[in-house]
DNA sequence: CGAGTTTGACCAGCGC
DNA sequence: GCGCTGGTCAAACTCG
């Protein structure tokens, strides 16, 4: 099946009675005799007149889908501000061998044994409460990727810095671990390692919270500061620490041809009406695209993807 | 030459 | 205590 749609927005000239005509009179100028092609003539007007028709119910389609779009839009606003968010206040990332370093997260691993040896009052309670500390830091991104890439690279706009590769008892590929190189003390790790369902998809672990700004946030404020604040998000989506988090690149690209669009448009920026047509435009090129599309088909790609455009 | 990556060794936690 | 496993270190290596 080919599933190259060329859909458009707005009825095109072939709805018109005129452009016909005007086609007619090129096939003149052509030097082609129309009366002596008539049957062929008649069978391209139409074959004009079908496809004007499939446009028009195409048309018909999206803004259909437009309308649910808006209609998707607001029940998912409802579910998110009913969503209760948790509070994020605990800064340090502790890990099971930095642990007795809860102070001391920044310092280095061996500076960081030397201190456990002095501090060692752990209970139960304590263990519980740092273990869910540690959950509520957690977040986890699913990128989409070339299966044959085999980088393990997940770009998120911040820098990163591998420091092992480790493979892992129950995972085919290896698991890669990084250090968030951005700021030098800045606790973020990282870890990514193929799906196991779909060897396409690449799942990064993040670990703590970043304590400086995105590199594009700060790019952003110190120069071309243009448009929605769409473009310059990286990839990811991230609504809350508590939660899981998931990134399409759907999102990315369509917030990336977003950002042209506007970009194109003089720095102009776009209002809503004209965003949402700009969204159901990507959709509808996007519905050739496959393998993004039918992952923002799956609800909690969806949901995060809906979150991504709101 | 410096920054980043690779990779084998080492360490700590956990279950038995 | 022992072995398994995940996570980290750091020397060697690569690349621009």
């Amino acid at each position: 099946m080919d599933a190259s749609l060329d859909l458009n927005i707005k009825p095109i000239w072939l709805l018109d009675e005129a452009p016909k005509k005007e086609l007619e009179r090129n096939f003149v100028e052509l030097g082609l005799n129309i009366s002596v092609k008539e049957e062929k003539g008649n069978s391209l007007v139409e074959e004009l007149n079908r496809v004007s028709a499939e446009n028009k119910k195409l048309t018909e389609m999206l803004t259909m889908m437009c309308e649910n779009y808006s209609v998707l839009r607001s029940q998912v606003m409802n579910y998110v501000a009913k969503i209760p968010r948790k509070e994020t206040n605990n800064t340090n990332v502790s890990k099971k061998r930095r642990a007795e370093c809860l102070g001391n997260c920044s310092s280095n691993n061996k500076e960081a044994n030397g201190n456990s040896e002095s501090i060692s009052t752990d209970d139960d309670s304590m263990k519980k409460t740092r273990a869910a500390t540690i959950k509520s830091k957690i977040s986890r991104v699913y990128v989409r990727t070339d299966p044959s890439d085999t980088s393990l690279v997940v770009k998120d706009g911040y820098q990163w810095r591998k420091y092992g590769q480790k493979v892992t008892r129950d995972k085919p590929s290896p698991r890669a671990y990084f250090n968030c190189s951005f700021a030098p003390s800045c606790p973020v790790k990282k870890k990514v390692q193929r799906s196991v369902e779909d060897q396409s998809v690449l799942v990064s672990t993040y670990e703590g919270e970043h304590n400086h700004p995105h590199p594009s946030k700060l790019e952003a404020t110190s120069g071309s500061n243009r448009g929605m604040t769409m473009s310059s998000a990286p990839c990811s989506v991230s609504h809350s620490s508590s939660g899981p988090t998931t990134t399409l690149e759907l999102a990315k690209s369509m917030s990336t041809d977003y950002a042209k669009a506007s970009n194109n448009g003089g720095g102009k920026k776009m209002d809503w009406p004209e965003f949402q047509q700009f969204l159901v435009q990507q959709m509808a090129s996007s519905l050739t695209k496959g393998p993004s599309f039918e992952a923002a088909l799956e609800l909690p790609y969806l949901e995060e993807f809906l979150m991504t455009i709101l």
